[in-house]
DNA sequence: ACACTATTCCATAGAACTTTGGAGGATGTG
DNA sequence: CACATCCTCCAAAGTTCTATGGAATAGTGT
């Protein structure tokens, strides 16, 4: 055994994982691809790229084993690999979020006054009990390929039109992809505006999903 | 709040972390890390690499918030910055060999045949009974700075003159720093050489931790 | 103060990565 | 079959990263 080349090499295949995940842009991808599967046009529109650009990053992905395709006539569907997947990158965000001080600046910049928020635990006890409504505010889309049983879809754009929709007696609570999505603060703020009871799930969707809670799919 | 300015800085920030991992070099380092904090020189020394160059990976390292410092005298040691960061590490290894055929053939050419091993439950049954002797065949320093309760440091240079200190009678259970690592296969197979009965623990020291089973520190 | 050690900082050449436009392949439609 | 759509592959330009010597800095011992 050549440790001198067999070493290294196994830590350069490893390295693939990590090159996959030192770029801001494949971050972005990787963080849509965790809410639901999508094309390559999809993800160039959501994240405001070029075609070509997204498929060059997928490719990266996918040669770090992070991204898996499907596809469907002519278009192809990125997915995560695995929940591996989805764990890996809770993780590198966990460590962003605790040991660099400019990454908490950044989140709290981007996500505006903070709002109060609601545990998992908390949310599954009171939804039981019928005392919360749950809403939804991710894109259609992301909704339909999952979602927490029982909640409403509202994307945000049409949450000011649809406000008589929800009830008024009881406390709504808001969830979107993660702990760092503006979504649901952006929703629960426009909501206490108006005089609702409103709070936020403290992560998202998934978390949810790694801790392994009940999902539901479909409109 | 400006989506198209703010939105893309959070992600470049997270990308540090990502940046951090993406060389295999530094996985290098990070793999010596896991198991003991060393100063630039010692990690030089084990990485095969020049000391400047050691030190720039290092501060990419820090500038991603995976190591922390501590001075003494003249000498800086560098340790990883939190349990986090060992989950993490773990997490990407995770999904290399699950998602990269490459990975998983360079891991088997890297440790030679396959040996038997044991599971820690297996382990923590099996030692409280009596019934084996666990070695760690790791360098004495990493052994210092942590091991399995009970463990005898046997450093794998070493085991060869130092068999007729290992009782014949009981089963020889191996360990070393991670699931990928050399050393343990390797011992394994000198002792069953001989005609020991020897297997290893199917993984090592880091998952050890991250089980959060009690670890014996000091010489 | 002086020599000495360990580490970081700096400059640089070479390698690797990102972005973009255009060509080309596969699939579905009129 | 011609044509449109969606995606990947290729090439080029600009940017960033890596490795490595030499200089600068901080701490130790005499």
């Amino acid at each position: 055994m050549d440790d001198a080349v067999t070493k290294p090499m196994v830590f350069d295949q490893i390295a693939r994982v990590g090159k996959a995940l030192a770029s801001g842009k494949r971050l972005e991808l990787l963080d849509l691809l965790a809410q639901a599967e999508r094309t390559v046009e999809a993800l160039a529109r959501a994240a405001g790229l070029g075609v070509t650009t997204v498929s060059a990053h997928l490719q990266t992905l996918k040669q770090g084993g992070l991204v898996a395709t499907r596809k469907e006539g002519t278009r192809v569907y990125y997915r995560l690999a695995s929940p591996a997947v989805a764990r890996l990158y809770a993780a590198v965000r966990d460590v962003a979020v605790t040991h660099l001080a400019d990454v908490a600046a950044a989140v709290t910049a981007f996500l505006g006054p903070g709002v109060e928020n609601v545990t998992r635990e908390q949310l599954l006890r009171r939804a039981d009990r019928g005392e919360v409504t749950v809403i939804d505010v991710r894109p259609p889309e992301e909704y339909a390929s999952g979602h927490i049983p029982g909640a409403l879809s509202v994307p945000l754009d049409e949450l000011p039109h649809r406000l008589e929709e929800l009830p008024v007696d009881t406390e709504i609570v808001a969830y979107c992809r993660d702990a760092q999505c503006v979504l649901a603060p952006d929703a629960v703020r426009l909501l206490t505006d108006r005089g609702r009871p409103a709070r936020q799930l403290a992560d998202g969707m998934l978390e949810w999903r790694l801790a392994e809670l009940p999902v539901e799919a479909g409109a």
